[in-house]
DNA sequence: ACGTTTTGTGAAACACGGCTAACTTTTAGG
DNA sequence: CCTAAAAGTTAGCCGTGTTTCACAAAACGT
């Protein structure tokens, strides 16, 4: 089954939220991405029955296949914001803008927008993102 | 009511729509973004209701909103999809891709990208696309 | 160790945006 | 004209991803 949008912010926080802190639980991704408990309880069940992520008893951690995605879209997080923010834009409404601009592109495409626009990854938002 | 991503595909499509042939029908419209005219009427009567377009009896049209909504979609599908293909992404999967990414920024975010891109409208893609 | 607070889960509902199927209405050909 | 095809609408369903509310389970302070 394919991931979907929202799939990939949750993997995405929970690769943030464990730089971090550490250990992620699932109230910890539910106050990073404003959804309730509730929520992230249904999304973990549907990532894990995935393999994108493993449930402890009190924490939750990204598989193999979960980590590679959720680094991939946090590099992409990275470049958008960073170029919104070269461009003017504040860093609180490159952020917001940018988590929705790294869902739509391919692995494809984004090497070849980055490669264009010459951001090797110099300019990464700090982990505090 | 806010506009979604759908709906500002919508408008977007009577606008390319009526400039490749002026009268614009449903059923254009559902052959033009690959949905159902069922998805169709649906979505017109909601887009209607909230003053966008205007429905005549074989008819859709823009209202002075909706048109100002569909030019500012197209403007950046163009410069979106223009981005890509100067990246190298085939015009195929760039018009796919750029249909996303025309979503994703408030206009001022826009504005100051395309600024600090100096894109200003000069690569747009023909109205053939 | 007990009770309170925090965290996680389950059920039911909703919004959205698609679909199919059946129907109506309009258009157009013979 | 009259009928057949094309276009539009309506009703009902589905999947996704939320929510709220009630409850269960775990953690923690005293």
């Amino acid at each position: 089954m394919a991931l979907r949008e929202s799939g990939e912010d949750y993997l995405e926080s929970i690769y943030v939220l464990s730089k971090r802190q550490g250990i992620v639980r699932s109230i910890d991704v539910a106050e990073y991405l404003g959804v309730t408990k509730a929520s992230v309880s249904k999304a973990m069940a549907t990532l894990e029955s995935n393999g994108y992520v493993e449930m402890g008893k009190r924490d939750v951690h990204l598989t193999e296949r979960g980590l590679e995605v959720a680094r991939q879209m946090w590099e992409r997080h990275c470049f958008f914001v960073g170029l919104l923010e070269d461009a003017g834009v504040s860093a609180e409404v490159a952020s917001q803008e940018g988590c929705h601009m790294e869902h739509c592109l391919s692995e494809e495409s984004f090497e070849k927008l980055r490669a264009m626009l010459g951001r090797d990854g110099a300019s990464a938002p700090t982990m505090t993102d």
